[in-house]
DNA sequence: ACCTGAACACCGTTCAAGT
DNA sequence: ACCTGAACACCGTTCAAGT
């Protein structure tokens, strides 16, 4: 935090911050090492003590991004008692969260992501706690347990649940939808409503 | 397409195809506008002779692969007469579309997109023939047309019905759900089922 | 340990000059 | 008209050298 003359001790975590605020701010495309170094008033090659290369830096800040998100998601969970309902106010916290953080988007699903990078940041997370695909395998779980004889399978409902929330926070994020951002709450009425589950 | 020694001729077609290539088979990062006037032999800035920047050269390449991905959707609509089964059609293309083009996903949602440019490729097309909302837009109508009484409004049924489906692809394409891209026939049945409309 | 400056290979883009 | 080479300001990254 303190900047005291030569060293720094904190770097690592300021890059995150400030990488995270830069790309909030001013978009991926506009995101670089040199501007990041910049910003937290370090030498273009400070980073590298700390990040093997750019990737790893966005790796670091992505999973800051996920961490955001998934509280966000457990938020939701934990704000209703009946299963159906955590289900869909998840879904309803999903879309906003990207509402609110476009640009998260672009970074969680969309990154410099080599396979190898998708494999951390996804498959190799779903079993870990902090994962969206946990939290929402979880509720999932919970809905087929109080509605045993509902007709999706658990495969299904994950898909149609995380696809059908993904996809509108996307469309409206891109202002595909006519309307804009205004479009959340027809998104909201609509996972409230009895066709969606 | 042949190149007299000097003047190439039709530069700028080539350059939009040979540029949809390097996208497709190298990734948006990878993507840069000396490999891809180098591919095309001719000098680094010959590029500019046809497009104003590599905004423009995306721009007019994304345009392309939106008309693929619309010829895709319409081929969709003519599968089928039912305008229910025409909807359900229409979604498993999407979704098809883009495990089979996986790049097109970044390049039509994901583009060095200022918001000038999601413009140009989204709302103000939405009233073109060409473009993907359209079609969806019409489908949607013939489907209230023919089930008055659902209980969705039309609007309603094009953010699930697009939502939905860009959700799956998004998720198979990036290897979010298991099985990665096996997980094609799960959105078939499910897209199929009753369930879903 | 932690940081720096110079250097290299790459970008996007411009501009005066060539055919 | 259409293309080129040199040039500029930016990248990511490396490396020898500084505190």
């Amino acid at each position: 935090m303190a900047k005291d003359g030569y060293h720094h001790k904190d770097l690592k975590n300021e890059l995150i911050e400030k990488g995270l605020k830069i790309l909030d701010e001013q978009g991926y495309e506009a995101f670089s090492m040199r501007k990041l170094a910049a910003a937290c008033g370090v030498s273009q090659t400070a980073p590298y003590r700390h990040f093997k290369d750019k990737n790893e830096l966005i790796r670091a800040i992505t999973q800051k991004a996920l961490s955001e998100f998934n509280t966000s998601l457990e938020e939701a969970f934990l704000a209703d008692e009946d299963p159906k309902g955590q289900l869909k106010k998840m879904g309803y916290y999903y879309i906003r969260f990207f509402v609110e953080n476009p640009e998260y988007l672009r970074l969680l699903f969309f990154s410099s992501a080599q396979a190898w990078m998708r494999k951390v940041v996804t498959s190799e997370c779903h079993n870990k706690e902090n994962h969206p695909y946990s939290a929402l395998k979880r509720a999932v779980k919970n809905y087929k347990a109080a509605y045993p004889d509902a007709k999706q399978s658990e495969e299904e409902l994950t898909l149609y649940c995380w696809g059908l929330v993904h996809g509108i926070a996307v469309l409206i994020v891109n202002g595909e939808i006519p309307g804009g951002k205004s479009a959340l709450p027809l998104a909201e009425r609509m996972i409230q409503s009895e066709n969606f589950l």
